[in-house]
RNA sequence: GGCGGCAUAGCUCAGUUGGCUAGAGCAUUCGGUUCAUACCCGAAGUGUCGUUGGUUCGAAUCCGACUGCCGCUACCA
């Protein structure tokens, strides 16, 4: 009979830019994961890959001077890509799908066919939805007093034709999985944001093509449309495994997959869109969801411009792979927000992995060699406090197992050490040493370094899925090797040979020095930052991103510049606009007459203090109505990635001066 | 604004269905030890459990209000 199987998956990155920390954390999650299943005699199959299709992609290449398809292959499969980070994280993937390959388009044709001919997907049209220069479709609900939600400027009836899936179906059928299966999305403050909402207020259909740009997956049957990112992307989990193409057999083997890995910013589409579209396709739905937290740094979200995106790279190269694997699972609670800081990462390393790990097996490992040798005698003699440690290590596997089938990697690892700190206490109760001076206790002796042997064996072999290296290298020191490793042996107490030969080794995690490590960690982000001026590379969001960033600015000729008029305007009266959290509203002094602006800086900046400032106004915008009231033009600012906007003053300018 | 979440020692967090004299690790101080990576072991703490009402014999735990932070969403022109 064939052995039960797992199949577990990350969500498929957005290769418009070098992933960050951020994702490594996901993905070595997804691999501590799928390590432990295997090493349980599952049949694994985990699956990472890349969402490589759309439009910022486009536009990216466009700007780099190069072709999609090149572009994206720079960032997943050349120097230092995506590929690359993962064999860096030493993350055991048993396949990467890219949507860009052969049978994946294959198959994302054959199911938008085969929606659209079960009638799950219907052509219509839209009429006076589109805004031109947004390049963008709207729906209803999306409009804002009839304009575009992004520009504000007016949309047309285009009459563009586009692909619907029908979503509003789905509704009943959705809100019916969660009761029924509440294990679906974890953690479950997830489900009541998107029964409130999205399901009460009932689904709308889904547009699922695109004609506004060409990089995609052609609609084979109608060509002047892509498959947009919905099912050319969540598709990636079946398509991986061959359904609907020749490529992989594997369907029946693996689906339906144990648990999608996915951040909490694209919950929605896993939870809601992903299971609609596997009911329209007759499909059983995956076991659960887990949506986990992010990494912050400093309590904000990462972002190049506050200088705090954190490259894992940096950190291996200075830390060794699993260090870093070991902090993100044990530091941080999976299902929850994670606040990031080097100062965390040095003293967890201290502390855990030098001080109380990597110590306990150097001073075991010096012990065997400096009073037997290396190979311990076969004569043993128990001892009152051996009882203890040895009860503990018993109960060990059970609880780290179920830890781990909660993805509660923190807690399951916590467990871990307490037995290896439980250890520790254990070699000054017994007091080796001066068991050594005294001829008569050899036999005592011998005990006691066995039992700490078997002890580090049972906690090496649970480590191994979060630090396959780390435990490797001690099973070399400590003699244990095949069947002494498996983690059916770590339930069993005794397995290491009576006579087993051990060595000291080399230091496996050497401590760190906090303040110069701190420093050093500065200098080589500032190095590295140095070295990607020639080639700027923004931080990568993926696809998780929650805003498409503008596209790279299209170089435009000093005449249509000249349409843009920006005037100086002095504040005369400015005050917030009841009931909205974001708009200011603006009385300004144009020099000449007085205008109405609001702008969306409310979280930002205190009203009263802004009265007699000078701000620069895009002064020709057409109006548009907000929350009721009239804004004639934009109060100009700068915004770097953390979006916050800062105005820019011009107090020493006219109101009414032109800005040229 | 609507909906949802979080708030516990200096720091990171545990606290299942209300019974705790509120815990762990790190950091700090003191003591011990020497096999070991100035490491390990032991001891000592510190908290009006965000604020405020209520339910209860009893609330960190349940309910209401408020404050702060976060997420989704609705108005960042």
């Amino acid at each position: 009979m064939s052995k039960k199987t797992f199949y577990i998956t990350t969500p498929i990155y957005y290769p418009s830019d070098k992933l960050h920390i951020g994702h490594t954390y996901c993905t070595v999650a997804a691999d501590a994961m799928a390590r432990y299943k295997r090493q349980q005699g599952f049949d694994v199959m985990f699956l990472t890959g890349t969402d490589e299709h759309g439009l910022k992609i486009e536009q990216k290449a466009k700007a780099a001077g190069t072709t999609p398809k090149q572009f994206v292959d720079n960032i997943v499969i050349g120097p230092n890509g995506i590929l690359d980070l993962w064999k860096l994280m030493n993350v055991s993937y048993d396949r990467f799908i890219r949507t860009t390959d052969d049978y994946h388009i294959e198959s994302v044709q054959k199911i938008f066919k085969t929606l659209y001919e079960k009638g799950e997907i219907y052509k219509s049209v839209y009429r006076g939805k589109y805004c031109t220069p947004c390049e963008s479709f709207w729906t209803d609900s999306q409009l804002v007093d009839g304009k575009c939600p992004d520009c504000g400027r007016d949309v047309i009836d285009a009459e563009e034709e586009a692909y619907f899936f029908r979503l509003s179906k789905y509704t009943d059928r959705i809100i019916k999985l969660y009761e029924e299966n509440p294990s679906f999305l974890e953690p479950e403050s997830r489900r009541n944001e998107m029964i409130n909402n999205f399901l009460k207020p009932g689904l709308e259909d889904l547009c699922v093509s695109r004609t506004s740009f060409k990089w995609g997956i052609p609609v084979d049957f109608d060509p002047n449309h892509v498959v947009y990112v919905w099912i050319d992307a969540l598709s990636n989990y079946i398509t991986a495994l061959g359904y609907l193409n020749g490529k992989y057999e594997d369907f029946e083997r693996y689906w339906p997959a144990d648990v999608h890995f996915v951040g909490k910013e694209i919950v929605r589409f896993h939870a809601i869109i992903w299971p609609s579209l596997l009911m329209a396709l007759d499909l059983p739905l995956p076991k659960q969801i887990f949506g986990h937290g992010w990494l912050l740094f400093d309590g904000g979200k990462m972002s190049k411009s506050r200088g705090n995106v954190v490259d894992p790279a940096i950190l291996v190269d200075r830390y060794g792979v699993d260090a870093l694997r070991y902090f993100l699972l044990r530091e941080f609670p999976f299902g929850t927000d994670g606040n990031f800081s080097n100062e965390l990462l040095i003293n967890r390393i201290n502390s855990d992995l030098a001080n109380d790990l990597g110590n306990l097996v150097s001073r075991t490992g010096a012990m065997a060699e400096k009073y037997f040798g290396g190979t311990l005698p076969a004569e043993r003699e128990e001892g009152d406090v051996d009882k203890e440690l040895l009860d503990m290590v018993a109960a060990l596997p059970a609880v780290f197992c179920d830890y781990m089938e909660k993805y509660a990697f923190q807690s399951a690892l916590q467990e871990v050490f307490k037995v290896i700190s439980r250890a520790n206490k254990y070699i000054d109760q017994t007091m080796p040493w001066a068991l050594f001076k005294d001829d008569s206790k050899k036999a005592r002796l011998a005990s006691v370094l066995y039992n700490l042997l078997e002890t580090i064996r049972v906690c090496s072999i649970l480590l191994w899925p979060v630090m396959p290296e780390t435990s490797e290298k001690i099973w070399k020191l400590i003699g244990a090797s095949g069947e002494q490793t498996t983690s059916e042996s770590a339930k069993v107490w005794g397995v290491l040979p009576a006579d087993v030969t051990v060595s000291k080794g080399d230091v496996l995690f050497p401590r760190l020095d906090v303040e110069k490590e701190l420093a050093a960690l500065l200098d080589a982000k500032a190095t590295a930052e140095a070295a990607s001026q020639e080639q700027p590379q923004a931080p990568a969001e993926a696809k998780e991103a929650k805003k498409e960033k503008p596209a790279p600015a299209e170089q435009i000729t000093i005449d249509e510049f000249a349409k843009v008029e920006m005037k100086v305007g002095k504040v005369l009266v400015c005050e917030r606009v009841p009931k909205s959290s974001k708009l200011l509203r603006f009385e300004l002094d144009m020099g000449d007459h007085t205008r109405q602006v609001l702008s969306g800086i409310a979280k930002w900046y205190e009203p009263e203090k802004l009265v007699g400032r000078h701000v620069v106004v895009v002064s020709n915008l057409k109006p548009v109505k907000m929350m009721g009231l009239e804004s004639n033009g934009m109060i100009v600012s700068s915004v770097g990635d953390d979006d916050v906007p800062h105005l820019l003053f011009a107090d020493d300018a006219a109101p009414g001066a032109k800005l040229c």
